[in-house]
RNA sequence: GUGGGCGUAGCUCAGUGGUAGAGCCCCGGGUUGUGAUCCCGGCUGUCGUGGGUUCGAUCCCCAUCGUCCACCCCA
């Protein structure tokens, strides 16, 4: 018999890994109430037409990475690439805006049909943060702080802030003409790719990570100097403001994003740990998004996280918090004892709630069951055979501590003697 | 979509044109009622898949799939 395949660039995530996406997740939920943001959830599944709307029709993720398919009702359906669509598209939907202001996050798994590597996944999660209604240029330094703290909180420090201002969608046009015009007057030395972006998104040349590029991009114009005086003036108050925070950036001029919806602010936190996918967080402004998706015009601003990416970097920092083990574990022998401990495990549920509590099942004899009493991380070994049940007692065997000596407890006081000692020992 | 590396036990890997080994893990015993150390023993392989060359292929060749890394793009 053949075994299934699992599906490329989708993964499992392990219980030995869960314990560090766990911490992020309660973690940032902390913050993020913290800073007064409410959780969302919104649909894995939108219409095609959403996504198109709002990423971009020319860009990479609609272009060819979008799980599209259409349902037994004749409708264009993809799962989400990204939260902000969907997140905006509920809003709307819900009729929330009208002025009104909302802070919301939301996580989940996002999909994109990319070839797998190194941080990059078909399956992937994002913690997802929008900051709804707001002009910035406050909220925008505000919801970059949160992320500064995210990864002070988390033990991260290999990760370095880049800012950038793409001006409103007029000063960018006017931008983008002058740019064209430059790489034009440099068209016999651009490579393939540029060639190609020339036409789709000249913005992306000045990325370009091929070193023959670099002499031409240094010397394009600068997105920067040709901002709008009101995108000027927001990012010369947000740079003002980080530095207030005592919050280290980067300006970069070269700093695009890669969705269409993106105006003004936009940001980005960049690690070296992680290889070429480097962006571990990023976001900015979408000032036009929300009226381009038939709401009523809303400022708006939001950023991404790479859950799969910061968990590789807390496991490289090692950071994260030692999974729990048990605190308690029962071996038993015999049929007859084990229907005891069966009983005395469930009374230690009652009146130790929090505490876990593993009994042993599947037999084995006492060298083995120790074995897995060790194993288990349990703190105390609670033991229970045939001669401790016909004296109605049990043996508790602190298991961490060799100079501890093994005590017998009579059975009904077995709870609360395994709660002192428990209460004991969390205290030393 | 393009390019390169790699597919041998559950894991990490060694190996040879005559169909395979180590360490770890797991299980049992030494200790007939006590773990993590030690000693002894044991378990598992369609050598990724298909085809070709060969008397014979895990090894050489081709294809394919998977995986990793990079480009591209992005979180």
């Amino acid at each position: 018999m053949s075994q299934i395949q699992p599906i490329r660039g989708m993964n499992d995530v392990l219980p030995t890994q869960v314990a560090a996406w766990q911490w992020l997740e309660s973690v940032a939920r902390e913050l993020l109430a913290a800073y007064g943001y409410e959780e969302i959830r919104v649909p894995v599944v939108e219409q095609t037409q959403l996504f198109r709307r709002a990423i971009g029709e020319f860009t990479d993720v609609v272009e060819k990475e979008m799980y599209s398919f259409v349902d037994q009702g004749g409708e264009h359906l993809t799962l989400r690439p990204e939260a902000t669509a969907g997140i905006v598209r509920a809003m709307i939907s819900n009729g929330l805006l009208r002025g009104a202001r909302h802070r919301l996050w939301f996580t989940g798994p996002m999909f994109r049909h990319e070839k797998p590597q190194k941080g990059r996944f078909r399956q992937f999660h994002q913690v997802d943060v929008e900051a709804i209604g707001f002009e910035g240029p406050d909220v925008d330094a505000e919801l970059i702080a949160l992320t500064a703290r995210l990864w002070k909180r988390i033990g991260i420090t290999r990760v370095s802030l880049n800012v950038n201002s793409l001006g409103t969608p007029e000063a960018r046009r006017a931008y983008r003409e002058l740019l064209v015009a430059y790489f034009r007057s440099h068209h016999a030395r651009l490579d393939e790719d540029s060639r190609r972006r020339l036409e789709g998104n000249p913005l992306r040349i000045l990325d370009s990570k091929n070193p023959e590029m670099q002499a031409i991009v240094a010397g394009a114009p600068l997105l920067t100097e040709h901002l709008d005086p009101e995108s000027r003036a927001h990012f010369d108050a947000l740079c003002a403001m980080l530095r207030d925070l005592d919050i280290p950036f980067t300006v970069n001029p070269r700093l695009v994003r890669g969705l269409d919806y993106y105006s003004r602010t936009v940001f980005e936190w960049i690690t070296d740990a992680l290889g070429s996918q480097d962006a571990v967080c990023s976001g900015g402004r979408y000032d036009g998004l929300i009226s381009q998706l038939g709401g009523d015009p809303t400022p708006a601003i939001g950023f991404a996280m790479g859950v799969e990416r910061v968990v590789a970097l807390i496991e490289q920092a090692g950071t994260a918090p030692a999974a729990a083990g048990a605190d308690v574990y029962l071996v038993a022998m015999g049929d007859a004892a084990l229907r005891a401990a069966l009983r005395l495990a469930e009374a230690l549920r009652d009146a130790l709630p929090g505490r876990r509590v593993e009994l042993n099942v599947g037999g084995g004899n006492f060298k083995a069951q120790f074995r897995r009493a060790d194993r288990s991380g349990a703190r105390l070994a609670v033991v229970i055979g045939e001669d401790e049940l016909a004296r109605g007692v049990v043996q508790l065997k602190p298991l961490r501590d060799a100079a501890a000596a093994q005590v017998e407890v009579p059975l009904p006081a077995a709870p609360g003697e395994i709660g002192g000692w428990l209460a004991r020992d969390a205290g030393r």
